[in-house]
DNA sequence: TGCTTATATACCCATATAAGCATGTAGATG
DNA sequence: CATCTACATGCTTATATGGGTATATAAGCA
């Protein structure tokens, strides 16, 4: 019952469902994440630690990067989050992030490129 | 999206959930519901307040009694919570609610004997 | 009208939460 | 090995939240 009502209080932060969305589509690193969501990294990192925490999402590091996806269980919450994907016609913020992260690559690029 | 997180947010409290699964399954009132959950009266008030707030719930008066039921109208809303009671298996402290709701009215009764 | 009772709300306290800024850290690269 | 950089975390502050106790309110009934 802690495990539902912790996942509940999850999804009650914007920033954290827009990330849970970003991620259901494709694997993302925390400087796309930033890119995308045009938020400072030690907000995005800090939701990332939470959602870590209950076990929605892991990281594999690539290179320099730490990209996350997603690793939901339970099917209960499984579920919610794809109602939620199916519904995202009635969010338009979340739309826009999706549209954003088609070239997520952009953002690990410019990182690249600023290394040369 | 604030709607929806705000609707996270309600759900992100086991008083709350447990009421919501309550009414889910018929329409009960204040009394009934302090009863069945064997929580104190001002705390289920407080919690049907929100609940009423987001437009969650309705009441009506039915003598002496404020009778609650749900009125979902978003349809996401809709899809989680009925995800939530098809996993309610899972979810002891919830079935046992429901199980001792079966005679929510011996709680009316209660307070109608005690009038005489 | 006055009383009783079911329910709602106010107030207080303790605790949790998010954001911003500054800093720490670990792994990659030269 | 030294440096650099992506990311993680600590600290602080402002704000929100839940529970308890006491009290207000409003409808029903005498």
């Amino acid at each position: 019952m802690k495990a539902l009502t912790d996942f509940f209080k999850i999804l009650s932060d914007e920033t954290r469902l827009r990330i849970i969305v970003l991620l259901f589509h494709q694997k993302l690193c925390v400087c796309e994440l930033c890119g995308i969501m045009d938020e400072p990294q030690p907000k995005i990192s800090k939701h990332l630690a939470k959602l870590r925490d209950i076990g929605l999402i892991e990281a594999e590091r690539e290179e320099q990067f730490m990209f996350y996806y997603l690793t939901i269980k339970d099917n209960l919450f499984k579920s919610i989050i794809e109602d939620l994907i199916n519904n995202i016609e009635d969010y338009p913020e979340l739309i826009k992030d999706i549209e954003q992260s088609k070239d997520a690559l952009k953002y690990v690029e410019m990182k690249k490129k600023s290394m040369e």
